[in-house]
DNA sequence: TAGATATTTCGACAAATATCGAATTAATAT
DNA sequence: ATATTAATTCGATATTTGTCGAAATATCTA
């Protein structure tokens, strides 16, 4: 869990995650969508595939990263358990959607 | 967001949120479950406040701290997005189900 | 008013983090 | 083979973060 909110836990690491949500990308086209160096952008890669935000294939010469949404998931179940017992007049949203 | 991520990129306080969830405490009570100067849960429960993650109300020489879950619903929604386009064969326990 | 209790603010410091450029590894192409 | 392209690893650095003890603030009580 430390993990995954250690990774979440910065902005660009989160765009890198919007984009993969579109498609899956190679290293390189995403460290083009920032203003940062591509070794930047690797460590970046690498705490997010630390979390299991994102797996990765090696693709010639190329590395192409992927979204994984199972240890979001988790986040979400963690998340949702705050909101059974102390909800009074939240949750007028999302409760009773089925997501 | 930003503000978000970072209160919850913290054991502690993820686990004071977690004792905010059962009652509301004072913060002298919150101090009591770890074994951490008060000046640092103090300002852990800054953070928690800032990201309106808690409120908080004076009760005499007291400050009392509740959880505040209306915050959590946008995480919980920025989430959710992520499992929209990209769920191949994954989301197996959690979609369909009403929360 | 004086003293006790609850909490926060302040100043300092060690550890963690984001970033960079240079060097390295790996694959492709000429 | 050699040069080129893609990506990572390495070493360094500035910033952020968690922690502490001491001091300050606020409230209660005798």
């Amino acid at each position: 869990m430390q993990i995954v909110f250690k990774a979440l836990n910065d902005e660009v690491r989160r765009e890198i995650l919007e984009l993969l949500k579109s498609k899956d990308l190679s290293a390189g086209e995403i460290a083009d969508h920032f203003n940062l160096g591509k070794p930047t952008i690797s460590h970046h890669l690498d705490l997010l595939r630390q979390a299991e935000l994102v797996s990765c294939r090696k693709q010639g010469q190329f590395v192409i990263y992927s979204i994984e949404t199972s240890v979001m998931d988790e986040v979400l179940k963690w998340m949702m358990g705050f909101r059974e017992k102390h909800s009074k007049e939240q949750n007028k949203n999302i409760k009773n959607q089925t997501i």
